[in-house]
RNA sequence: GCCGGGGUAGCUCAGUUGGUAGAGCAGUGGACUGAAAAUCCACGUGUGGGCGGUUCAAUCCCGUCCCCCGGCA
């Protein structure tokens, strides 16, 4: 297939506008919105995770959001999987699929393909977590040198997560991670317009901190005691967000309502910084102010154009 | 007012039997191939509360003053 779906990407830092920016390119096209970012998936948290609120998804068509319960996880090839049938299937309908989110690999993964390993199955990946639990990442790293030197040697020895991985897809394929890794990707059948939304850290932070209160104005409470009914396990997946666990540690652990956002401020703003590192870093990117609604508009028209 | 405990990095604190000090967090930069709002890496000069004193040498000992926290009045 040829890379001929037309797409448009928005992506950037937390809070820089790219849901507004989306709704403004649905004023002009056929818009369907597709959720590219791994904490707008979860269910219970519409507030906490900043999705599109309902007046917004009533603009145009949403998908992707809001589906996955607190105790599961959206492992970006699994993303990749879903993202790529929802998008054929909005550009079939005569659809213009416009991909926003935050999340990085994400959007590699989807944009630029994975390597097709296959899904590892769960107990060999909770083994490999209970070991480097009982061990530490150390003795793990070296366990990887022995079967996988190309993937040990790139990665750092505390950094286990990633031994873990490597680990894991080597005991379930029987193949090494690098392998996989050298095997030419499938080619994407997109054509991808990418846009970074980005603003300064000094100008995002206020809008952050702004944020956390609207946020709060809107129920975040509220909608945290109801997740927490649902699944009360702060270890789950859906609890890590940010702003989820300060919440969380607010309403069952005794932090105060000012540490609390004290601190979801400040994780806030330093996940921004790592999105803003990642963007920095990423080729092929268009790089606008997010209030330049004008000239999202004039791209994604040019881009409309070229066939 | 008295008795204790403290004042060390932006924050919370450690340590130095006297030889001018280091962790965590924060911050800055970076990495990132199925947990990614995750995970990880690099970067540490601060009038050691002020002023005196003892000493070759004081953040450490002594004196004094200031401030904070408990308790007693």
């Amino acid at each position: 297939m040829s890379a001929s779906i037309p797409v448009i990407c928005l992506m950037g830092p937390t809070g820089a506008g790219k849901t507004a920016a989306s709704l403004a390119l649905a004023g002009e096209f056929p818009v369907t919105v597709i959720n590219a970012d791994s904490r707008q998936v979860y269910r219970d948290f519409p507030i906490i995770t900043a999705r599109p609120s309902p007046a917004e998804e009533a603009v145009c068509p949403h998908r992707l959001f809001g589906f996955l319960p607190t105790e599961e996880t959206l492992g970006a090839g699994e993303y990749a999987r879903l993202a790529r049938a929802v998008v054929a299937e909005e550009h079939a309908e005569g659809r213009l699929p416009v991909l926003v989110g935050g999340t990085g690999l994400y959007f590699r993964a989807l944009l630029d393909g994975m390597a097709a390993i296959p899904p590892v199955p769960e107990e060999v990946a909770i083994s490999w977590r209970v070991r480097c639990d009982a061990e530490g990442p150390a003795a793990l790293h070296a366990a990887l040198a022995e079967v996988d030197p190309t993937t040990a040697a790139r990665l750092h020895p505390n950094d286990r997560q990633r031994v873990c991985r490597a680990l894991e897809v080597h005991e379930a394929t029987g193949k090494p991670l690098s392998w996989w890794h050298e095997r030419p990707v499938e080619e994407s059948p997109f054509r991808a317009l990418r846009l970074c939304l980005e603003l300064p850290l000094t100008e995002l932070e206020p809008r952050l901190a702004r944020r956390i209160e609207l946020m709060l104005d809107a129920g975040a409470l509220d909608e945290a005691r109801a997740a927490l009914a649902l699944c009360a396990n702060p270890k789950a997946p859906g609890w890590s967000g940010i702003g989820c666990r300060e919440v969380y540690a607010h309403l069952e652990e005794g932090l105060s309502l000012e540490e609390c956002k004290t601190l979801w401020l400040r994780n806030t703003r330093a996940y921004a910084k790592r999105q803003l590192t990642w963007f920095r870093a990423a080729k092929d990117l268009v790089r606008l102010a997010p209030d330049d609604i004008a000239q999202v508009r004039a791209l994604a028209r040019s881009h409309l154009q070229q066939k």
